[in-house]
DNA sequence: TTTATATTTGCAATGATTTCAAAAATGAAA
DNA sequence: TTTCATTTTTGAAATCATTGCAAATATAAA
């Protein structure tokens, strides 16, 4: 996994459109820099100090935006909040029960294989959550 | 897919350790009948009239009690509210952009195989969900 | 029937997320 | 630089799916 330099994550934003603001430069960086898939109040708390002043509602807004714009990848792995993802190369994540910890998986072959009935589909993009027993824990 | 009868749905809940009343056995029943994954709020509209009086809360509590016993499968396909589905066999969804439609797509192989290391964890459940374009909104 | 326990019910509370309107920042034009 | 228009940020209030709770009802056991 590539790791991006400030600058060209601030290309990124430019190429898709979004002006790139402190806040919303910071909120990108943090996401990409984070491997803990954070949520909103994650990325508020993580922020505020650094940046003196910040908004919890621009933080949301500008998740969204990113959600909508495909530059983050919003995944629902807990029931009652969401979390983002600064890696939106197809990937699957995986939760132990033992020890909580989410672990990225890449997938390796092509996925329209994995299902019955999905030969004839057009799938654009997935998001896989698993859930068991990490290698560490089972020992 | 087979259809159980009230019988043999009355006897899974039963074999839970779940008493079959009235109101657990109709949302039991709504719930496999249904091919729309529904929510908690569609189960309770669907069945309020069927059953003279039913309440909101004893669906969510209801619902919640089967998910744990894992007899339905709570799915997260939409990102505001939580559906349900009574086919708890390992399956994904696959939501059409263009018409919106859920359809259900079962798994072919062993998905340890699927991921990069993978191969030592043991995968106990998941949600695959995917979204693209239907075989019919292609043409 | 009486008594204890389990279930249902309606309403209030919760909490993540969104709406909204005002304030601040930014960019363009002169 | 100054003015003006547009975009972005902000904090407080609103939203809404879901849960907590305590009273009412139903069910099972004795």
């Amino acid at each position: 996994m590539k790791v991006l330099t400030r600058a060209e994550l601030k290309n990124r934003l430019v190429d898709a459109g979004v002006r790139p603001s402190v806040q919303r430069l910071a909120i990108f960086e943090y996401v990409h820099r984070s491997t803990a898939h954070p949520t909103a109040e994650a990325v508020y708390e993580g922020l505020r100090d650094e940046l003196g002043s910040l908004s919890l509602t621009t933080v949301y807004n500008t998740l969204k935006l990113y959600a909508e714009l495909g530059l983050v990848a919003p995944i629902q792995i807990d029931d009652s909040f969401q979390r983002f993802d600064g890696n939106t190369n197809i990937h699957a994540h995986f939760r132990c029960k033992n020890c909580g910890e989410i672990f990225d998986l890449p997938v390796k072959g092509d996925y329209n294989s994995w299902f019955e009935g999905a030969e004839g589909v057009q799938i654009t993009d997935a998001q896989l959550y698993l859930r068991g027993v990490c290698e560490k824990c089972l020992q």
